[in-house]
Order: structure tokens, then sequence, then C-alpha cells
DNA sequence: CTATTTGCAAAATATTTGCAGGAAT
DNA sequence: ATTCCTGCAAATATTTTGCAAATAG
């Protein structure tokens, strides 16, 4: 389901880039939520585990993850950055209230996707699909 | 194809705000302009024809046209925030060297929403997809 | 060892806000 | 008349950058 260290580790060496313990702690951070923090919720977060580390390492590093393509980041509409360790193709669901972000996965997204590649040609380097739905909590409230 | 000013009067008035202006000439500057500019751009060309208007101006107004739902924007990973004037069910194709955005239409991206809405079910309230693939310009050089 | 990375603080950038004067209804 | 809107400038908030010290390979 989700990526392992080897993963993180074999792609650093691959861009020569180093294993450090941040870069580590924040992989695996986001390897194990699944609820798309911000910047600054992994900031607050990883603190309790790397209590000298700073906000602008946690921005590096969330930009060096994400270039290597072991994380995604998801900009939306509020302005806040988010990001996901699933990389596969899925659909957002984003609360327009409280903008918590579910991820949401069918066949017939992998059939459109394939179909839509085939349709549009080209190199496509990737791509982002989000529906706009109040979450759960939201709805009750 | 593009949306008339009977429509925005229509809609501001329905929301209670006045038809301006400023609010006129940035949506029909929308309206005829399907290459996504962002706020700096508008403010840049609407100059011309407003001289005195606001950066702040802008701002508001294009928020105020998202509200009501006549524009959409679109925040891209670079920071900056597009608007477009297609309100319908389609796909931004993004350039990731240069960020222009092109809409991409089909019969098959209105099936799959269809689909999509009966499957996740709830009340759907918007949408956006995009694709990344670099655009002719920049695959030329 | 040497190149990269971190941590800190300052800077950059897009956007938002407050408010007094002006315009729309 | 009254309410809303504009324009200006200052404020906000997130992200980026520069650099010396620390760390990974």
């Amino acid at each position: 389901m989700h990526q392992s260290d080897e993963e993180l580790i074999s792609l650093l060496h691959q861009n020569g880039l180093k294993v450090t313990p941040q870069r580590l702690a924040i992989f695996r951070y986001l390897a194990n939520n699944d609820n798309h923090p911000t910047a600054e919720i992994i900031f607050d977060d990883i603190q309790k585990e790397l209590p000298t580390i700073s906000q602008g390492t946690v921005y590096k590093t969330l930009s060096v993850l994400t270039d290597i393509g072991v994380i995604r980041e998801l900009k939306i509409s509020n302005g806040h950055s988010h990001y996901d360790s699933n990389t596969d193709v899925h659909i957002n669901v984003i609360c327009p209230i409280c903008s918590n972000i579910a991820d949401y996965q069918s066949k017939d997204i992998l059939n459109f996707w394939d179909q839509l590649r085939k349709e549009i040609g080209g190199e496509i380097t990737g791509q982002r699909f989000d529906i706009y739905k109040k979450c759960d909590d939201c709805t009750v409230n």
C-alpha cells in the first residue's frame, strides 16, 4: 500500500541526494498519515521527534520529496499546500468547509484515465482530479 | 459559448451586489480571453481601459465573480491563481514548464463525470480535473 | 575530506484587509 | 439616502532564500 524506506533511499541516491533523519522522518510521517497534512501540521508533529528541525527544512524536504516523486503536493483553493503519499491515480474529495481531503479510488477512474491518455496523446507527466463535497463532519454540523 | 453581460448582471442582483464598471470590465475581459490569466495579468490589461483601478479591486472583483459562479479560480502549483470563464466540466491541460493552461473538452469527460457523481453520491458542489503536459511552445524549445 | 544539508532569520511574494471617499441603486 | 464599492496603503501569511555550522557519504 504505502512506499517503504527503501524506495525513498533508492530515489534519493538516484538523484545524488543524501539520506538524512529529517527526510526519513517526514517521508515516514506522510506514509503513515493519509489525512493530507499541510507543511505547518507536519512541522508541528515532526518536532516531537526531531525537536531542532526548522520550518525551512520542512519546506525544503517536502520540495525534495515532491521532486523525486515519492509524495504529491496538492495546493488547494484556500492557498495551503497539502501533501499526500498516495501517488497513484485517484480522486481527491475535498471538503469546501474544512478543507479535509480524502482519497477516492475506483476502477472507473483508471479506465477513464487510460482512455483520456490515449485521447489526448503526447507525454502526460501528471494528473490531478478533485471533487468538492462536504465531509461527514461538516454535513452533520 | 461565453456568458453574456446579462448573466453577470442577473447574478449580481440576485446576490444583492452592485453592477460596477470594474466588475463588468473584468468579467468581459475573461469572457473574451480563454488563456486563463492571473490577477496580475488582468490588472495590467484592465488598466488600459480603467487607468485608476487598483490591484485590491482586481482581487476583490475576482473573488466576487468566483463566489457568484460566473468564473472559476484555478490555483496552480506555482502559487498563482488563474481565472477561467469556462465554468463547464472540462480538463485543464497545464504546461509544467510555462504554466500555460488550455481547456480540453470531450464527451468522455461528461460521461465519466456523470458516472462518478452517481458512484460517489451526495451533494458534489464542484470539480476540477488537471493534467500536466508540455505545451507546443515548450516541446519545441 | 567534500559536497550537501540543516537551522536560523531575513526576504520575497501573492493576496487580504481597513478605511475614507466615491459610486450605484 | 443608504448601502455597497473602490482605491490606497499597510498588514498578513506562506513559502523561499542566504549563509555559517553541522552532517552524510
